[in-house]
DNA sequence: CTGTTAGCGCCTTCAC
DNA sequence: GTGAAGGCGCTAACAG
């Protein structure tokens, strides 16, 4: 006679396969095989286990399956953070995406942090799933090119050396080209920049798209001009209001993201000025919200949504062996009413 | 001798604790052992596993683990939308919280559909989640009681009967009667509602919470001031634009949430008028945009944030079999510049 | 077509 | 203290 544990810790066993094939009297492997359609399987045996497994309320359990198999069926979504309209826009895609394939997504965030986004990765690479997308990422190259070589990797704004064929990325510069050269159009010549952080791939871009539209147009890029923000409202916010303190003249502003010009926006709205009337803004990225912000904003868009889509359709290829290239996407400026010519 | 599957599709096999026990010279049950400190073991053998999982560099196989100890240290969250930014800055929450902890999360989208959330549900049981975090819900209390039976449950958003030690809410009534009080309190009776889905519990508690309050000021209850939304921008602001153009008159708008607020907004915009000046419009939910719109909302403040942490600490603490209670939370009026005396 | 037989990688008694 | 042996629930050859 054996001493059983207490029975508050003995453990819940579900009914297994074992369960299913003795009600129905057949071998187990006849049940693996009706579960999974992986061979023929007599109509009348077929029947009889379909009605234990309901009977029974078979549910097969997926750690011994993918232990076996090696497959999940996950694909694991980290994000430098969810929270951002952004990047919650294409993370919308890539649900959607999923949503008729029998992969589910697992979704995470970095915290725009190394040491979070490293557990964030070690941990799905841990649970097995099947391919990973990274959106956005603070690591380097050498980190992600071995994280690539454990599982397959698909990367949304980053381009690192040797996964071209899977970083999907737009030409950033270009989109701030045409934002800046938009407000130059307008007529206006002393364009403030609110930037990104100042080590950030994207937001490197798109200060280069702005210097160069304003060299292009014989304009002088002037420092005093050219602001750091952090991709949230709040420091873009404090940083324009500083600079208008300063009264260093200016009748543009364009944003390196939607919420950095909503905290521009704000500034100016301290400050007694009006937009479009007494300053230009434009943003980037084209969040849901901007399209309802007052006035609308002109932005520069990037189609989350779709991106998402294309980036898990393409990872789905990729790891299902199927032949695949990720799709190509274009930065569009969406003229709504924060800007005008200027007076 | 064997046939061998072809060499693409053999499966790469990670280093076990065979390989380790064989490197160090012990049994596997010794690295089991030392791995998770279920007894104690010599010092100098302790020293050449340690050793030996080095080198090799060895990580334990989460599936096989899981599927011995029926534990797997994840938390899944399912939010109806994780692209809501109040969804999204309770699951930000939730992550911090969880962060320090041996315990990861998984989070999903249910989409707003049963079918889809039923599905996430599903999937994540069948992953062998620890525990669950269901932020709003779509399912009828039948329904969520059986989850709770299969898996430890706790929910925000709604109060299911039978599960209220587990279910986070807040009084969504008195939101709304602190919000068109307040609007009262300025003077304001012709004030519109603009309600959230048809049957959705919040939008309803929420627009009970605005009747009573036109009651207690003996104000009428006007059908034809109540519209109905979908806590999204687009419809709140075609169902504000038709009212304008039928020229019902009224001063101020009580949305019941900021999207649908920011939605108002652009109607009333569109039509020549201003906020706070010809008409007020208060939100609910505080969403972090909320604070640099233009002007900036006045709303009721759900402490988002801070709920997801709690919930994500109790849940926690009922997983691991320690005593727990849900903290409480406040709804409260912030008050920005939105509103202002009627004229 | 179907049953038998090995494991997948790990934890956990049970003897020593 | 430590090793051997027996599963956890399932899939995947291998013989019939």
């Amino acid at each position: 006679m054996k001493a059983r544990a207490p029975a508050a810790i003995v453990k819940k066993r579900g009914v297994t396969i074992h369960a299913v094939a003795r009600q129905a009297g057949v071998s187990i492997s006849t049940v693996s095989r009706i579960i999974n359609g992986s061979a023929y399987v007599a109509e009348d045996k077929r029947r009889a286990v379909e009605a234990a497994m309901q009977a029974l309320g078979f549910q097969p359990n997926y750690l011994a399956k993918t232990l076996m198999t090696g497959r999940s069926m996950s694909i694991g979504v980290i994000a430098e953070d969810i929270v951002s309209p952004h990047y919650a826009d294409v993370i919308r895609g890539i649900e959607h995406a999923l949503l008729d394939t029998p992969y589910n997504p697992v979704v995470n965030s970095g915290h725009w942090s190394r040491t979070y986004e490293t557990r964030a990765i070690e941990t799905q690479i841990y649970r097995h799933v099947d391919g990973l997308l990274l959106l956005g990422s603070t690591l380097p190259d050498d980190a992600l090119l071995d994280v690539a070589s454990r599982v397959p990797l698909v990367m949304f704004g980053r381009v690192v050396p040797g996964l071209e064929a899977h970083c999907l990325s737009m030409d950033q510069r270009r989109g701030a080209y045409l934002a800046t050269r938009h407000l130059i159009e307008l007529g206006h010549r002393a364009i403030v920049h609110l930037g990104g952080p100042a080590l950030q791939q994207d937001a490197l871009e798109r200060r280069h798209g702005y210097r160069q539209a304003l060299l292009d147009n014989d304009l002088p890029v002037r420092p005093d001009l050219e602001l750091t923000g952090d991709f949230i409202e709040q420091p873009a916010y404090q940083a324009l209001l500083h600079l208008l303190e300063t009264r260093v003249p200016f009748t543009a502003v364009f944003a390196a993201n939607d919420q950095m010009a909503a905290g521009a926006r704000l500034a100016l709205h301290r400050k007694g000025l009006r937009v479009p009337d007494d300053v230009s803004l434009v943003g980037f990225d084209d969040v849901p919200a901007s399209a309802y912000t007052i006035p609308p904003l002109t932005t520069v868009r990037q189609p989350t949504y779709h991106i998402g889509q294309g980036l898990a359709t393409h990872l789905l290829n990729v790891v299902q062996g199927r032949p695949s290239q990720l799709p190509a996407f274009e930065l569009s400026l969406v003229i709504r009413e924060s800007t005008r010519v200027l007076r």
